[in-house]
DNA sequence: GGTTTGGCGTGAATCGTTTAACTCGGCGGA
DNA sequence: TCCGCCGAGTTAAACGATTCACGCCAAACC
């Protein structure tokens, strides 16, 4: 632990050849008589040789490293871009490192500085601050944006958030529902899209959105807010969550507070994470592809590594409907 | 995005002063003249210079930044870690980055190569084959494994996961259990300790134990051994999945098949997921200090970085049981 | 007034690789 | 026999920072 580890220098010296040969060896560069073969192999070998990444990115400029930078790894949704992207960046032999920003605390900064300083292209959630964005823009490097970005001139991936809260809206109306109330999360770049879908959708049937907020998009922040929504000034008979971790926090707290779903309140969220067609009743959510996302991101951020010139501009995923017992009537 | 982004050196030429002089500015290691110091900071500004993290640490031999291998961001067991690992790092003014082995796909050469070579120190999956344990071993930087590793001289944070089955059998068995059985992950290195602890609880009673296993440590892995389990040839009134994902997958599907937990059978799992208390009914299960394990194992890895040496060996969490819905009788 | 002293700045070595350019010997063809 | 070529192996210059050792000059001391 306390030595220095081995250098290309050294297996040089031990084999009793040049550095250059050790590398060119490393890297398979070129044949080799037999003697000289046996030898380095047989260095590298008892010295524990390692390779220097850092070194050898150094003067290649290359990593075959790339980043990844989400808000909450314990947000499904967010590990499902990770399992997407990296799956892409493994088939196609690179290496994916993923940063947690935890959310709100200000240590983006730092934590993408690190990263973007050890990979060659880079994935960033859209819904880090301005700043951040503008800093990652003009980095030199490639940047894939997933989310919902208004901006011009960067690369962007998303699902129609709009339309995936319209589509909501309108199966809900459909199944009869009068009084519908969207429970947000205010600071997500997402939020406005969804909640102008949503009421676009209720509009046309006539009837106006109620809004209330969580504090956080998670499980406790649906759970902490369901009475105050639901025992407020008017009484929801549907409610659509900011995300299914709300939509579930806000269907289970319902429960005990023993309003019937879906007889009484339907719930609904977005995303379909996993476990939401496992609840009791089965959530009703909108599909958003965010693995798909984070295949996409990926594989747009190799077409550009790979000198495929891709325009700007965004790459628009539709949603699908996922409807389930949590909404029927 | 074509052009070489400036150095050091472009730096000092444009500003009119050594490199020396710019470095050590940057690290804010000296005063300076008042004319330095501006011509210097305005220079970084137009030239929007970067700091070349690698070049740094191939000097400094430090990088400030260290790092986690996980085998799936979409369980929350290691989303947990993740978040524990991250929060302390990030409170010590370090930088975490994450991998996602991908379970079983054999790239976990290539990733924790690329992970290695860019960090201070690592903490790891004790569940990555045997070889890359060695490999990690002699490394020459400090290693954690959280899990269950039975081997000599490492660094291992994990939960007693005997103890947590032998809990969660008495649990059953005071319920008044008389046929519990055991869905098993066998490709675990914690599984055997588990079934071990359960087949132990259940030997008190004077009961043996059934044992089964899922392909896949995951909902649909629960969901699809449910069937056999359930009707195969002794039908448990009791399961115990190897975690709670398994359990919800399982219980699911037992509901939609006509059972009724927790009456008919009860269902139990390990690692206290955020959403189990939220499941209908709430799941049982045992609470494994995820989120304290990934905060020990930085504590510690923090703590043989900053020279303050650390013996090898376990540091052992005590389980927690929480009784919910799921078993109750 | 000469000699320390201390603060500001510089030159050059160094970290561990890759790679362009070169050397050197042997071999085949004319 | 001579020329040119090929291929194994070497030398040395990068890559972009840090840092040691030093130089210089003004102020401070005796």
């Amino acid at each position: 632990m306390t030595k220095r580890p081995p250098t290309i220098k050294d297996v040089a010296a031990a084999a009793g050849v040049s550095i250059a040969t050790v590398s060119k060896f490393i890297n398979g560069q070129q044949r080799f008589s037999p003697g000289v073969e046996a030898r380095v192999t047989e260095t590298i070998a008892t010295l524990g040789y390692r390779l220097n990444q850092q070194a050898r990115s150094m003067v290649t400029g290359r990593t075959r490293t790339l980043g990844l930078a989400i808000l909450d790894v314990r947000n499904p949704h967010f590990a499902n871009i990770v399992k997407g992207a990296n799956r892409v960046a493994l088939a196609h032999d690179y290496n994916l490192l993923v940063v947690d920003l935890e959310e709100q605390t200000s240590h983006e900064r730092h934590l993408l500085e690190a990263l973007s300083g050890r990979v060659d292209g880079l994935i960033v959630s859209s819904r880090v601050p301005d700043e951040a964005i503008s800093w990652l823009s003009d980095l030199g490097k490639p940047v894939i944006f997933f989310g919902n970005l208004q901006r011009e001139g960067v690369h962007c991936v998303r699902t129609d958030g709009h339309r995936a809260a319209s589509m909501l809206g309108r199966h809900l109306v459909g199944n009869g529902r009068k009084k519908i109330a969207y429970l947000g999360f205010t600071k997500a770049r997402w939020n406005a899209e969804r909640e102008a879908g949503l009421r676009e959708a209720v509009a046309e049937a006539g009837l106006s959105l109620i809004t209330h907020s969580v504090d956080w998009p998670t499980l406790d922040g649906g759970q902490q807010a369901c009475s105050s929504l639901l025992f407020g000034a008017e009484r929801p008979d549907a409610v659509v969550a900011y995300n299914d971790l709300v939509a579930i926090g806000f269907m289970h707290e319902a429960q005990a507070l023993g309003v019937n779903v879906p007889v009484d309140v339907a719930v609904a969220g977005f995303d379909d994470i996993p476990v939401a067609r496992f609840m009791q009743p089965a959530l009703t959510t909108v599909n958003m592809r965010s693995e798909e996302q984070g295949e996409a991101a990926m594989t747009r951020l190799l077409a550009i590594l790979s000198g495929k010139a891709e325009a700007s501009g965004d790459q628009l995923f539709e949603p699908r409907l996922v409807p389930r017992a949590s909404t029927a009537r």
